[in-house]
DNA sequence: TTGTAGGCGTTATCAC
DNA sequence: GTGATAACGCCTACAA
């Protein structure tokens, strides 16, 4: 008896009923402690393991928690992934991850999988270049309940988990200022994203505290290729009063702009500062590193997101308003 | 209708009954076309979508993959996922990550969790720590095929697919030769792992080859954490007739191997050549590169990987000899 | 071409 | 304390 051993076999061993067997096993109260142990027993010789996809059809749960990330490639991602598995953990849920690289058809085909394999809720951080919010609500009535992660629609129509933005903004600008920096560019993050938006917010509202005119000179949407980048900082430093600072969307962008100051304009190097969010892993490897970073904490946004969810799926709401959960940032001086 | 619409739903509202709607849904052969054509428009309306955790229990298949990484961190991890994927996408398969952490218990409990939740098949790197084999003995007992991915045991008693050590290694040496290099040391990985013998053994045969005595002095085993290697690097440049080169088990060895030069010793930095396998993504960041990379081609480790895994599973063998993959490296000069 | 019936492994309800 | 039975949604012989 090897293969496949059913609560069924167990039963006509012990000459029992399926359902004593079953309640033994789950440690139902009125069960004799005897034939709990004679259960137990048998099934541990037995080796036998409960059949979840039985038990997740029957109970229409799955005990699974979808995370749809843009691509794992970003240690941003994994850190949060981390969180998540943390908590999922506690509650005894799986955690089944897929990456949209970035692409909204994949997103799509993810999430109505997802749906199929009816997992009790999803942590998403949509693509770049995700426009519509159909797919979400329509999880929502299937009663699968969803947390956003860092990135948001325009309207926070959707419960979300998101960096302090606005705070962020006005740490990395300050100390930029501090530094001597009065030209500050910003690279921004793609226009459809609401995070882009809470950033380049956060920038305007940092210079206007310091009574730093907003010039919309240097400011420049990025799409998180290195082309792009290299595009951008190409035209910020032909600028006639060009930026000696960088405030960045995002720690690989910050990358590729130093890359591309490194590369054209090596004296430049050590006349420029760039503070971006995220302090990945990788940036201990670095020579030459970006002046600060944000630290987003994503592995406890990654917690916060979870937990979150674990509260809707247990506390199926009728129809509260979405939550919104800030995470503060810090600034980390390299 | 918005809500858990199931096939019973639908052929009790067209009056048919629910084999009509399933056959309807399947495309099956002797059903009417008009009677194909009702069924699915309205199951379209009614937003049905199928229960695959039923249809899972039913076909006791869960077409899903499980994949068992020591840690998403590492990006080789991450490219051979991404050829898991590409696989597992063509057969309409699912694949569920997770993470040892390199942590034996951990990963005991992952595995366990793959049994109960009926994965097809599993692909798995194990943890650095993991020396008894039995539980993969047990996975297969149950119908359930593995494939490791880069480490495995020291008999090949399962099916795996590896970089092509032995060759590599000789690309390395060779090169390092050619720079003039004659004092080469090798970083080995942990004793435990059978890659680390095989890399090792690259190591020595390609010594041989040029006539270099291989001394003991010269080699060091590391454990992935950035103190030994640092300990390591310590020990092997206060050797009488210190190394000049470097023979790396891995590229995050080998970045703490730099770093720790960079530190200690500056003015050697320029002397010392580095040559270490994995050339992942994040090294084009880096200013101080290792002199060279050998590239495992961890993307096409994951395709060959998810591909035998896949015959596996739909062509369940007896007891065949297990397969070995050797998937030939490339040295990438930075 | 369509319908009927049984079953996959588990749990919950109710009866004994 | 224990057992019989129905039910979850889907598939598939087999019958009509």
């Amino acid at each position: 008896m090897k293969k496949g051993v059913t609560i069924k076999d167990i039963a006509k061993k012990l000459n029992m009923s399926v359902s004593t067997v079953s309640k033994a096993l789950s440690n139902h109260a009125n069960i004799s402690d005897l034939t709990k142990e004679r259960v137990r027993r048998l099934a541990k010789d037995w080796n036998y393991v409960p059949n979840e996809a039985a038990r997740h059809f029957k109970q229409s749960k799955s005990f699974t928690l979808g995370v749809v990330i843009p691509d794992l490639i970003d240690q941003f991602f994994v850190a949060a992934i981390r969180g998540v598995e943390e908590i999922a953990g506690k509650h005894k849920y799986q955690v089944i991850i897929a990456q949209s690289h970035e692409d909204p058809d994949k997103e799509e085909q993810i999430i109505k999988n997802l749906i199929s394999n009816r997992v009790d809720g999803v942590i998403i951080t949509i693509s770049k270049n995700t426009n519509k919010s159909d797919l979400f609500t329509q999880l929502e009535q299937n009663g699968i309940p969803v947390v956003f992660l860092t990135r948001s629609f325009g309207q926070p129509i959707f419960n979300n988990v998101t960096a302090d933005n606005i705070h962020a903004g006005s740490l990395a600008i300050d100390y930029l200022y501090q530094l001597g920096h009065r030209r500050i560019a910003h690279l921004m993050g793609p226009k459809i994203l609401s995070t882009s938006h809470q950033r380049l917010e956060a920038y305007k509202k940092a210079l206007e505290k310091l009574k730093i005119d907003f010039d919309l000179q240097l400011l420049r949407e990025i799409d998180f290729s290195e082309e792009k980048t290299h595009q951008a900082m190409r035209e910020l430093l032909k600028v006639k009063n060009p930026p000696t600072a960088f405030f960045v969307f995002k720690t690989y962008v910050s990358l590729d702009a130093i890359n591309y100051v490194k590369i054209h304009h090596p004296k430049l190097l050590p006349k420029i500062d760039i503070i971006g969010f995220g302090n990945l892993p990788l940036i201990k490897y670095l020579d030459i590193k970006p002046k600060a970073s944000l630290e987003e904490n994503s592995y406890e946004m990654g917690l916060k997101a979870a937990s979150l969810l674990m509260k809707l799926i247990n506390n199926p709401t009728g129809s509260e308003p979405p939550v919104s959960i800030k995470i503060p940032c810090e600034l980390i001086i390299h």
